[in-house]
DNA sequence: CAAACCATGTAAGCTGTTACATGATTTC
DNA sequence: GAAATCATGTAACAGCTTACATGGTTTG
C-alpha cells in the first residue's frame, strides 16, 4: 500500500498543502511513512496527473507561496475502492527480537542490561503515543463514528506498547534468575 | 540493523551456505528480512571481505556445488559486539490501521466484513506462527538458556497476535453496533 | 511430464532516506 | 545572532523486490 492512499484519506478531510501533509504524517505513529518531500511531492504530482487532486497556489507576503491541494469526486472514489481491498497482513519490524536470539553470548548482568534498555525504550514509545494523540490529527472525526475508529487506532498502539512491556517483564524474570 | 548480524547470528551457531539461511531467514517470522538472493549473496560477500567468515566449496555430484561460510574469531567478536549495542525501537507496520482510518466512508456491514477480514488474517499469522515454531531453526538452543530466549521470542510474536485478536472484538463490538 | 528442490549469482527497477537549495519571518 | 518555521522542490544514495539465468534431481 503506498501513501498515496493516506494522502487522499486525509485530503478527504480537508485541503491541505504538502507541508501539512508532511507534518501530520511524520506526527502520526500508524501513518509509519517518514512523510519526507521526495515522498509527499512526487505523490502529490502523481496524484494530479491521475486526476484523484487538484490545487490551487496561494500567495502570501510573509511565507512563500503554497499549492492547497483538494481531493476530487474521483478521488473520493478511488479512496472508497481502497477503503474495502482485503487487508494486509500486520508486519511487525522488531529488531529487537533478532539481537536478543544472540543473547546467550552475553552474561546474565549484560542481558539484564539490554532487557532493561528495551523497557525504557517501549515505555517512551507508549507515553509518546499518548502525547501525540491529544494534540493530533485524529483527535476528532467528523462524524462519532469516525472518532470512534481513530480512538481504536490509538487503542491499537497502546495495547501493543503494553504488550510489549508484560512479555519484557516475563522475560527478565526467566532469563536473568540470579542478581 | 542489517541483515549481516542475522546471518552472523545463524553462522555462530553452525557453518551454512547461502542457501540455507535463506530458506531459515525466508521460514522465520521475526527475522523480518524477505531473504531473497540479492541480499544474501550481496551480504556473504561483504562479511566475507570484512574477514568476519570464510568459505570452503563442496562440489557435489547430484546437486550444484555450493559454499559452505563458517564464522570467524573476528566475526565472533563483531556479532558480540553489536549484541550490547542500544535496542532499536521496534516498528509496527499495520496497514489496515490506515485502511480502517477512512472508514467511515464504508457502510456498517461492509465496516464489519473489513474487520472480519483482518480478524481471519490475524489468526492464520497466528497459527502460521505456531506451526513454524514446532519445526523451524529456533527449536533448541545450544545452552537451556537460549532454549529460554527462543521460546520467549516464539511468545513475543504469539502475544502481539493476540493482542490483535482481542482489538478487533473490541473494535466490532464498538463499531458495529446495529447487526 | 510438470513442478519443486538444490545452489549460486546478476540486472533492472522501485521505494525510501539523507542531504542540498532557496529565502523571508519568527522565536529563543 | 542562531535556530526553528513556513514552503516547495531536486539529487544522490541505500535498500529491497522481482525477475532472469543455468541445469541436474527428485517428487507428485
Amino acid at each position: 500500500m503506498s501513501i498515496k492512499y493516506a494522502i487522499l484519506g486525509l485530503l478527504s478531510y480537508k485541503p491541505l498543502t504538502g507541508y501539512d501533509l508532511k507534518k501530520i504524517i511524520q506526527d502520526s505513529t500508524f501513518m509509519h511513512w517518514s512523510g519526507n518531500n521526495n515522498q509527499i511531492y512526487k505523490a502529490l504530482l502523481e496524484l494530479n496527473n491521475k486526476g484523484f487532486v487538484t490545487n490551487e497556489v496561494y500567495h502570501q507576503d510573509s511565507s512563500p507561496s503554497k499549492k492547497v491541494y483538494t481531493i476530487t469526486a474521483s478521488g473520493l472514489d478511488q479512496l472508497k475502492k481502497w477503503s474495502q481491498l482485503e487487508p494486509e497482513p500486520f508486519e511487525i519490524k522488531n529488531m529487537f527480537l533478532v539481537q536478543l536470539a544472540w543473547g546467550d553470548l552475553l552474561s546474565d548482568s549484560e542481558l539484564e542490561a539490554l532487557l532493561n534498555q528495551y523497557e525504557k525504550a517501549v515505555k517512551g514509545q507508549f507515553f509518546m503515543e499518548e502525547a501525540k494523540a491529544k494534540r493530533g490529527f485524529f483527535k476528532t472525526g467528523r462524524t462519532p463514528r469516525e472518532t470512534a475508529i481513530w480512538q481504536l487506532i490509538h487503542e491499537n498502539l497502546l495495547m501493543g506498547y503494553e504488550t510489549e512491556l508484560a512479555w519484557a517483564k516475563k522475560a527478565k524474570a526467566q532469563l536473568v534468575i540470579g542478581k
